[in-house]
DNA sequence: GTATGCCTTCACACCGGCGTCAAGGCAAGT
DNA sequence: ACTTGCCTTGACGCCGGTGTGAAGGCATAC
């Protein structure tokens, strides 16, 4: 399979792929005239960052989740490494949403205190 | 007051304030000498750029904010452009919630399988 | 031969809020 | 005159995943 084959297969570009190669997570053989060569696996694996960017992860994160892959495994996310990589990005997401509620609070009040605001306005012109 | 005085007393950086300025949201008059030179209220328009940076805003939705403050109210989200902008970051915010907290129930369902992945393998190897 | 369409590598552009370095002017103390 | 320490404008760097060229090689069909 070449390389345009497999990004339309995985439903991104080339230069996706080649971006993914040049951080070490995709590693086609190459034809005898230098075009990139992916056996099917790949496409599990271009799914498996596909997906796991999709939740917010870096390329370096996603790493140990394709070599878990690459070892034979039914799934990225069952070797420790991976699972150290969950829990770490676990606690991330927890602390965006704890921010995100604050701050949501925060707004809360600012729209409220922009609608007393009005209203009295519109008491002491009625 | 200065430059670098301002900067202290608002806790950021000479630099930070010229890139507000060169954005049109803090205008220091000139002293002779080409230096800038900030009256007391512009402290209180950064600390509003400076909290609303920190709520996630950027630049661009807190100028009502100041303009707000400008107009001479005594806070700058009552004015209607403001309440816009604020409604439409709750909703933003609002979305950036349910999707992390979706990206948390996958995480969960990951980290929860791959334990019982390990279970698994304890009980062949016991 | 040439048109088409794939492939290759190299490298700049983007976004946004700054940090940071460069090169120079102004003010004030010694 | 010289140092110190503020100020000025200008411009590049960062981060990260990708778009978007440029310039060229290869393959196949006409």
């Amino acid at each position: 399979m070449l390389i345009g084959e497999l990004a339309e297969r995985a439903g991104t570009s080339p230069r996706t792929l080649r971006y993914y190669e040049e951080h070490g997570l995709v590693r086609p053989r190459r034809d005898v005239n230098g075009y990139r060569q992916y056996d099917d696996a790949e496409l599990r694996v271009v799914h498996e960052i596909r997906t796991l960017l999709a939740d917010g992860f870096g390329l370096d994160d996603i790493k140990p989740f394709v070599a878990c892959l690459r070892a034979g495994n039914d799934a990225g996310h069952v070797c420790p490494d991976s699972v150290a990589v969950l829990r770490r990005r676990m606690a991330e997401v927890d602390g965006y949403l704890a921010q995100l509620t604050e701050v949501r609070h925060r707004l809360r009040a600012q729209l409220d205190q922009a609608i007393n605001h009005r209203e009295i306005r519109c008491q002491m012109n009625p």
